[in-house]
DNA sequence: GCCGTTTTCGGCCCGACTGTTTTCAGTCG
């Protein structure tokens, strides 16, 4: 699959553009084509093949020329035609902080900047000061920049950002004039990685801004201040919080709290989609509410913008500019799952493996969660690093299991294995044993490296297993760490509707697996998904509500969940699987 | 460079903050 690497040729090209002063809605084009082209689930060579290239929103004649020439030849002219006179380093350069096209432009062409490390050297040498607009303080934030560009270019795993928005939002709240406090921004749509954090406030009457403001970058864990003004705060935290970590806060009027919460929650692509209908309609929307002429519809309530444009409340997951626009305006958004429709964690290790609980405890826990059902998932023998279970311990705790579920009421603990799938698509456990637990799992834990076409015939192999109920962590990828295998995931996502097998979205923070593209292409394809927190100590259960926000940024409604299910619809679920064996799946493509 | 209830040309989101300026440009989200 080359869609990423066609995303980054755009994006560059896009950047590229900028420098050289072209026309900005060229440049927007770029960049909307890279955004969609890595979105796409499909291989955007197939498209080439069936020449749909144009079906690709934001991909036009002259992108899909691009697109084309590029898979067949592996060069695309317009590309090096942009890039001509100038270096990706020096194009690069416009993603420190403080500085942007022009500013870059200008120091490549006077001072023939083309690096970090010469615009270090220039800045030393003080060559920057006397050229238009730069003088001390912007000099100074640029060596800032500089520092933050060096040190930290990764994103954030929204589980790591989540706790210390909790923290700083607490703290907020007890901040004296503070009416209202809310997360915005990427963080607030549930995004797998967040780049800064957005926090929104309203003070009570008669306390101006400018008091909150000072509080928050005056707040325990503050490093550097970058603004200050009357209504936003921005600043970056120490270690502790996350090292570098940018917060900003915004401060708005009561009656503008839910048009300046719509705005900041974005994403910058759904706002802007937003505005043309709202343009379009003879209305105008800012932070400060939605507007027809002088008069103000509204903006106290998000709802009231949605509601002033014609269609329903869309919820913040959705707001990617993926379709949920059209959808609102005919009403036909779908009632995402939530928390509470949850019933069981249906992936959770023991002590039994590398988990560090005993069966009680997390049945004590799972149940003090809410739960109906708790799934014990441990390894099987082939992890040897996780301590997996060989088939007389698993029968062993097969028998605890047991024994112990006599004395729950109201609550069940799974009998399950998260069995590996060996590189020959053999399980790693007789069907014998398999048959014996209400509900298996299977992974990939090695042989990562294996070509696209064997891998894909190793889970398919699984999928094909009837007692295999559920594939976990499905691409194996870890956030900014390991790209995940290569897997033909249209074959994997048919054989799991035909054979009723499901997906698993692993809710870990590094993982994520399916990603929200993957999770909702499972919806449309017919399969059901299970949202799991592969816990392996009982503080990790509450990741839940990553993997929740997975399912509802892929538009999933409880139906589509296997673990929204009662015990017993469940366990049906698990059964029907075993019923169909014998029945040969239909030969692959 | 894309797109079409504005339809093959003429649009394409909007405002705040900073640091520089002497009325505003650049950057950011």
């Amino acid at each position: 699959m080359k869609n990423a690497e066609i995303a980054a040729l755009f994006d560059k090209m896009a950047d590229a553009l900028e420098l050289g002063g072209e026309n900005r809605f060229r440049i927007n084009s770029y960049r909307k084509a890279a955004r969609a082209i890595g979105d796409l689930t499909e291989d955007i060579g197939l498209l080439d093949q069936q020449n749909r290239l144009k079906d690709i929103p934001g991909v036009g004649q002259g992108h899909a020329e691009k697109i084309s020439e590029y898979l067949r030849t592996g060069r695309m002219h317009r590309y090096d035609e942009v890039m001509s006179g100038i270096g990706e380093e020096t194009v690069a350069l416009m993603h420190i902080s403080g500085l942007g096209p022009k500013t870059v432009a200008m120091l490549h062409k006077q001072l023939g900047i083309v690096d970090v490390s010469g615009l270090e050297k220039a800045i030393r040498e003080d060559r920057l000061t006397g050229l238009k607009g730069l003088a001390g303080k912007k000099i100074e934030n640029i060596l800032r920049g500089i520092e933050f560009y060096k040190t930290s270019l990764e994103r954030i795993p929204l589980g790591v950002a989540l706790p210390v928005v909790t923290q700083i939002v607490e703290m907020l709240r007890e901040t004296p004039g503070v009416a209202a406090v809310q997360p915005a921004g990427s963080l607030r749509r549930m995004k797998e990685t967040v780049g800064d954090i957005d926090i929104l406030a309203a003070g009570t009457a008669g306390v101006k801004g400018q008091e909150i403001i000072k509080s928050f970058v005056n707040m325990p864990g503050v490093t550097q201040v970058l603004a200050a003004g009357g209504t936003k705060g921005s600043v970056r935290l120490e270690e502790g919080f996350h090292e570098g970590l940018q917060v900003d806060l915004r401060v708005v009027e009561a009656c503008s709290f839910g048009s300046a919460l719509q705005y900041f929650t974005g994403s910058k692509e759904h706002n802007m989609r937003l505005r043309e209908i709202a343009k379009k309609n003879g209305m105008k929307i800012s932070e400060y509410g939605i507007f027809k002429g002088d008069r103000k519809l509204g903006g106290r309530k998000e709802e009231d913008i949605y509601k002033a444009l014609g269609m329903e409340w869309i919820p913040p997951e959705m707001r990617e500019d993926r379709g949920e626009i059209a959808a609102a305006l005919q009403g036909r958004l779908p009632r995402l799952v939530k928390a509470d429709d949850i019933k069981g964690d249906l992936h959770v290790h023991s002590r039994w493996s590398d988990g560090v609980s005993t069966l009680e405890e997390i049945a004590g826990c799972a149940r003090a969660q809410g739960y109906k059902y708790c799934v014990v998932s441990d390894h099987t023998k082939s992890t040897r690093i996780a301590n997996g279970l060989d088939e007389r311990r698993l029968l062993k705790q097969i028998k605890e299991i047991d024994s112990l579920n006599k004395k729950l009421k109201g609550f069940r603990l799974l009998k399950a294995s998260e069995c590996d799938i060996l590189s020959d698509g053999s399980m790693d456990m007789p069907d014998e044993i398999l048959e014996r637990l209400d509900i298996v799992l299977a992974a990939i834990h090695a042989g990562f490296r294996q070509p696209r076409e064997k891998t894909t015939e190793r889970v398919l192999a699984a999928i094909r297993n009837p007692y295999v109920n559920v594939i976990v962590h499905p691409t194996g990828r870890l956030i900014s760490m390991r790209e995940g295998y290569e897997l033909d995931m249209d074959r994997v996502m048919e054989a799991c509707a035909e054979t009723g097998t499901a997906l698993e979205i692993n809710s870990h923070y590094d993982r994520l697996d399916l990603n929200d593209i993957n999770a909702r292409k499972a919806k449309q394809m017919g399969v059901k998904v299970a949202v799991s927190t592969d816990s392996h100590y009982l503080e990790q259960l509450w990741q839940m509500e990553l993997g929740l926000g997975v399912a509802r940024r892929g538009w999933l409604e409880a139906g589509d969940i296997i673990n929204t299910y009662p015990l017993e619809k469940l366990l049906r679920f698990c059964r029907a699987k075993r019923k169909k064996k014998g029945k040969k799946p239909a030969a692959r493509r």
